[in-house]
DNA sequence: GGTGAAATCTACCTAGG
DNA sequence: CCTAGGTAGATTTCACC
């Protein structure tokens, strides 16, 4: 049911490419084929392994914008915490929302085309909203470390 | 070179589930699977997929806090901005480093075991580095859209 | 777009502690 | 009796037609 150091390494590995095969794994982790597909079996069972996505490259697909917004809700009823966060999950370019201590009541991450794009949501969906009172975008710049693995 | 309706309804697919096989992208697509198969080869070699990567369970892997730190520097010097760079980049618990727009000079996303954690690295790595000038912690309280797929 | 050889997965079987 | 290693059938991939 706990980890041991075979397992983290497994896990470390398909992190950075789950394409490796029960051989590759067995190699890198001195184990046969049969045991660390096994292990990667049991992994995947017991819910460490939430599932294999393919990682896209945003600039291929035209998404030169990425930023973060920081939003002030107005009133803190429950129906406008529901609405807003169901708008959240509603908007593609949004690819991550969090609520956090301190000041601002949400964090979103965005993927746009373009600044105007960024605008548009912003002056067309994020203030028009009843429950928002403010909005502070900030543009990413430059991807110092861009969505590395999980520390394991 | 460019994306046919198609190709975006695969890479969006494979985004969510990088296991469908060559028949699964098909029956999908109303292809046939070689044909899938193909666009897919064709999509990883011209770099619209970057890779393929298993997705873990934070909390399962003992990562109970999530959080976004805003880093003021202290000074813009190039040699700060490569060292602060370098370290972020061998932390492991720094999942993501970005530079912004605005008044922070970065923001870093941080998983940790616990509160405790946390502190530790803000008191032990990153306030005592020569070239930051301030730390504020952001916790996740609720991840309200976690890590989705890009908007394709 | 289809076909077939090569590789991979997975369930089952056998051996050893 | 339980765990590790190996094996064979089914599935998938990929180069070629």
């Amino acid at each position: 049911m706990t980890l041991d150091p075979a397992d983290l390494k497994l896990l470390a590995a398909l992190q950075r490419d789950s394409t490796l095969t029960a051989q590759d794994l067995g190699d890198a982790l001195n184990m046969s084929p049969s045991q660390a597909g096994r292990r990667r079996q049991r992994l995947e069972a017991e819910g460490y392994i939430a599932g294999y996505r393919a990682t896209l490259n945003p600039e291929m697909l035209g998404l030169a914008v990425e930023a973060f917004m920081q939003v002030v809700m107005a009133t803190h009823t429950e129906q406008n915490a529901r609405d807003f966060v169901r708008m959240t999950r509603t908007r593609p370019e949004i690819v991550g929302a969090w609520t956090l201590t301190g000041e601002a009541d949400y964090l979103l991450r965005i993927y746009c085309a373009n600044l105007a794009a960024l605008n548009t949501l912003v002056q067309q969906v994020l203030l028009p909203h009843p429950a928002v009172s403010r909005v502070q975008s900030q543009i990413v710049m430059e991807r110092v470390k861009p969505d590395a693995p999980l520390p394991v």
